[in-house]
DNA sequence: TTATTTTACTTTGCACACAAAATATTTGCA
DNA sequence: TGCAAATATTTTGTGTGCAAAGTAAAATAA
């Protein structure tokens, strides 16, 4: 009866809050010169990639909480960067889109990756995959 | 000039992000029944370790930011689970002490981990631990 | 000793993260 | 057709995460 497995160096879950918030923390002088914030960069990223996608879609995609989404989304209508149109046949469905304000913006962010990986000199390319990979395997049991 | 490295699959911090949400999330049943929020039962993993240190030394182990400590330990002291002591020799210094309600979380806490476990069927014991090291790595050129 | 700087912690303001309740539509069924 | 159940999104309330400003005490310099 030890209590090893309560001690913080075994939490996976301690871990992944540290890290989680210290790249985050990373992205914060990057991001601000774009005035957007983690989760805002993120939802850009998605749209980026796929524009005028619902609500849901995006909520998919991100993996932001439904509620906060609704905040965040509205921040980017202020700023310009996206419209909301509501679906002409499902009036309960929102499509958002990017504006050319939101699309400019991906021109500068282009290089944001290349200068975050310089933050993570003490892990090489195979180990960020490997990373990811094993980071993958834990999300498939996760929601 | 493909924007590949801005799309949501290559970022590592997007996955991090993701699994450090999802992985608390799973926390909270279990964390309910001891009316604990995820970072109060860091700090209380931390104080079941090391009793009576300083808010700075639980900081550096927890991660926790400072304010929001402030606030956290504010919460866990109305639960009678901890109590402040200010440093004799140095007012500036405050100690957290567990208290016997705190003590007494410990017992009921044990089994979590393992419980916790039930949730990552998809990685082994030994993919946990090169997550671990690999996170640890990370970890190492951040803050 | 007195003034300045540093250290330890708290406060403030903003932005999520989340559960649960609320709202608005649409679908499905009697 | 009419109405209950399901779907999509928003709202509300609490608890952080974080930067920056504030406060108080101790260490250091002048």
């Amino acid at each position: 009866m030890s209590y090893e497995q309560l001690k913080l160096k075994n939490q996976l879950c301690h871990r992944l809050y540290m890290a989680s918030n210290s790249v985050t923390r990373r992205y914060r002088p990057h991001l601000d010169a774009l005035d957007l914030t983690y989760p805002q960069y993120v939802v850009m990223m998605a749209l980026w990639e796929q524009d005028n996608v619902t609500i849901a879609q995006l909520r998919e995609l991100t993996a932001i909480d439904g509620g906060a989404l609704t905040l965040i989304l509205k921040k980017m209508t202020t700023k310009s960067l996206i419209r909301i149109v509501s679906n002409e046949y499902d009036k309960r469905k929102k499509h958002v889109k990017l504006l050319a304000g939101g699309l400019d913006l991906k021109v500068q962010a282009q290089h944001i990756p290349e200068q975050i990986k310089c933050n993570f000199s003490n892990v090489n390319e195979e180990e960020v995959n490997d990373l990811i990979a094993l980071l993958d395997k834990v999300l498939v049991n996760l929601d």
